[in-house]
DNA sequence: TCAAGTCTGGAGTGTCAACTCCAGAAACGC
DNA sequence: GCGTTTCTGGAGTTGACACTCCAGACTTGA
């Protein structure tokens, strides 16, 4: 829904303008909007495929359609460009899970989200992986902004699962000893992982293991009473 | 145990010299493989700590001792000295696990193995993720060689859960719906996941929900006879 | 309509990284 | 010991990349 965060130029001192939260508000024509969001878009499609090392600012104005001045006109540097870039594809990964993220209260739910997800690593034909997750590889070390902004990104995505959890727990489904909060953080890390083997083997079967076997373990969990355990 | 596997230089033409598996050999004096194994781990070294990307041939001339020259005297180029990265990294991690990993035959061991990986992971202060996992989020895209030597050594990995397995299976400790190739599939992929999440969140949480909730369904599926649940 | 601010084009700069070349020193095989 | 091969040092080349600069075009608000 909401676009990007705002602030990326940042001064220094003439800091307090106008909104006590927001830092520095770049005041952006409408067309300077659309020029600012076809780099993002370029950027990230070309970081997806190549890395962000692999991307250079030279093939995002290329891709873009802009010109070298017009990067660095919206961007401080391409650090910046590569944060603008961690906040679309946040958004667009769980655009793409919207809207069972956020209702994974159920088997079937749980068993429709593991469909769309494999579903859609399959149709890619394994490439790419996940884009917060090689983002995370690449970033972790050497840039602890970036680091931060992927660990709020993925806060966002466990959320998103463990409300549903914490739902089925709270109407009393799953037995009192299951932890949603744990479960939760396991699923999501089950998924990166399984993400990141089918990438490297370019084949799903890595993560429909990986996700089938911690539904397996949410379906153990379940209250006696309904849902067939499968396979 | 064994050294990492030999040829990268790799001509043409004149191959077929002497062994028949084997590409082509390098022939070098003992203070050769001194000085190639020297770069092998300054280069090792310096990419887990910034990645491929963020390492200068130059930076690891300086880090092992070394004359540029030397560098592409034993490596035709950076891309063959990161594969010997690869399996430099592939044997290390493996031996780091042994003589754990090949006997995960019981829930002991089980246990055991996942507090090593965990106390691993506290002890450089969740900072550098996998070797393997990160070698293959950086390259997996970018370099199709390296992929597949990052998949063999993922596959040797996941072989060393699944034999473990495997035992219990044979010995009936395991439910017969059991899967041990699937399940050592899913455990290395939570492992992966739990350890990405790890870095970027710098806590060993993730890593801790991931193996726990792996090893919780592992115990669901212990044939109805020893062995306590657990958390 | 006009001034102030925003946006755009493109040439240019400095740095850094991968890789080459060659000549001399050390090790090896006989 | 001696010819051959391997090893080493370091200067040099080439290209790419992040980033700068400035002048002109467009938008906006009064």
């Amino acid at each position: 829904m909401a676009s990007e965060a705002g602030p990326e130029a940042g001064s220094g001192a003439t800091a307090a303008t106008g909104s006590p939260s927001a830092v520095a508000e770049p005041r952006l024509t409408r067309k300077g909007q659309a020029t600012r969001a076809r780099i993002v878009a370029a950027a990230s499609a070309l970081v997806f495929e190549r890395g962000v090392a692999g991307t250079s600012t030279d093939d995002v104005r290329a891709a873009a359609g802009v010109s070298t001045s017009q990067i660095y006109h919206y961007f401080a540097d391409k650090s910046a460009l590569v944060r603008a870039v961690i906040a679309h594809q946040t958004e667009a990964v769980l655009d793409a899970q919207r809207p069972l993220l956020g209702r994974l209260d159920s088997m079937e739910a749980l068993r429709a989200w593991r469909d769309l997800v494999v579903g859609l690593q399959r149709e890619r034909q394994c490439e790419g992986g996940c884009p917060i997750g090689s983002l995370a590889g690449e970033l972790a070390e050497i840039d602890p902004e970036a680091r931060a902004e992927l660990a709020a990104g993925f806060a966002r995505w466990e959320d998103g699962i463990r409300s549903g959890l914490r739902a089925m727990r709270d109407r009393g489904e799953l037995r009192p000893g299951a932890d949603p909060d744990r479960l939760s953080l396991a699923i999501l890390a089950a998924l990166q992982g399984g993400l990141l083997l089918t990438q490297t083997r370019r084949e799903t079967a890595p993560l429909e293991a990986a996700l089938d076997t911690m539904l397996a373990h949410v379906a153990d969990c379940l209250e006696d009473g309904a849902a067939a355990p499968a396979g």
